[in-house]
DNA sequence: GGAAACTGTTTTACGGGTGTAATACCTGCT
DNA sequence: AGCAGGTATTACACCCGTAAAACAGTTTCC
């Protein structure tokens, strides 16, 4: 069993302060750093496609439900900021991925769908990135990548319920 | 047992195509998700004390390695652009946390080190943080923090060796 | 020995993306 | 009609990373 990072990390603090219980940083730096890796890793082949990870976020949130969304919802749904959505929407609708409109009763309020372009996009890359997800994954078996799956939904239970859901 | 919001993602792509291997994305979306909700918790408590979480790590750094680094080393250190920590250096100096002295050898290096002040300010910082991070993670038991840390080690020195040991 | 080319470190310039807060607009209710 | 509440957009400021620049050392080669 070999030292990662974050064990040389906590080490490190107890060499400094042996009194500092580093128990959560271990965990919580673990988490943090495989976010940051595996993140890093998936933009890339994101990039190639003149996306960034958050544009893709949205299309895939419009594809994924299957219906129309208003750009609060997709704020919602991708965790980011109303303003956020409205910018990427702008620069998505210029390149003809999504399409806008406008509600009957409501004026106040769009309705976001993907073009057959956008659509048709987010199908041929989804798969790709998948694939490559678990090129990435591989060195795990299949028996540890369910296990540590299940427990981390565990974790995130817990952290959706005493954290709030998400952020509003 | 409930479902957490990647469940219900991946419920949903699964309906609209159901030949899609959704497995990556339910490891991967749960570490990214967790890691959002423990970022998100933790920013609150440094917000409190004028850090915002890039600087926080910067004078941990410093604190933990108890000798002075450059800012090249810092930037490896904290994983980020050299740029960034320039910037970093220079407000955390100019609050009169940090302290630089060039080296007497080779004129291009500086050393950074923590003045009193920023070496009490960590001091006082870290031990409330952890144990604000032990509150967040008390919905798991002991054992299952550490089996869940052990596992995603495991997954961590697969990433580091596999992406690169991180962004250089 | 000394100039030139090369390497390495730090800083500056610039562009892009994000969030908070302020604004514009709309609806539904009293 | 006027007000309360909700939705989308705009304005502003911040932080970051890439790329270029500024600067210091080191090596090479005559």
């Amino acid at each position: 069993m070999t030292d990662d990072i974050v064990a040389s990390v906590v080490r490190q603090w107890q060499a400094v302060n042996p009194e500092l219980d580093t128990g959560p940083m271990e965990l919580i730096g673990r988490i943090n750093r495989c976010a940051a890796l595996l993140q890093q890793a998936e933009d890339a082949p994101l990039r190639a496609a003149g996306l960034t990870r958050a544009e893709f976020d949205l299309l895939g949130a419009v594809r994924r439900t299957d219906r129309e969304l208003t750009p609060g919802e997709l704020a919602r749904e991708t965790f980011s900021s109303g303003a956020a959505v409205t910018k990427r929407l702008r620069v998505l609708q210029e390149r003809g991925l999504v399409d806008r409109r406008g509600d009957d009763r409501d004026r106040r309020v769009n309705h976001i769908r993907l073009t057959e372009q956008g659509r048709e996009l987010v199908d041929m890359l989804l798969p790709r990135q998948l694939a490559y997800e678990r090129t990435v994954l591989s060195g795990l078996d299949e028996q540890s990548r369910t296990r540590l799956s299940a427990q981390l939904s565990e974790l995130l239970v817990q952290l959706e319920g005493r954290i709030g859901g998400g952020p509003r």
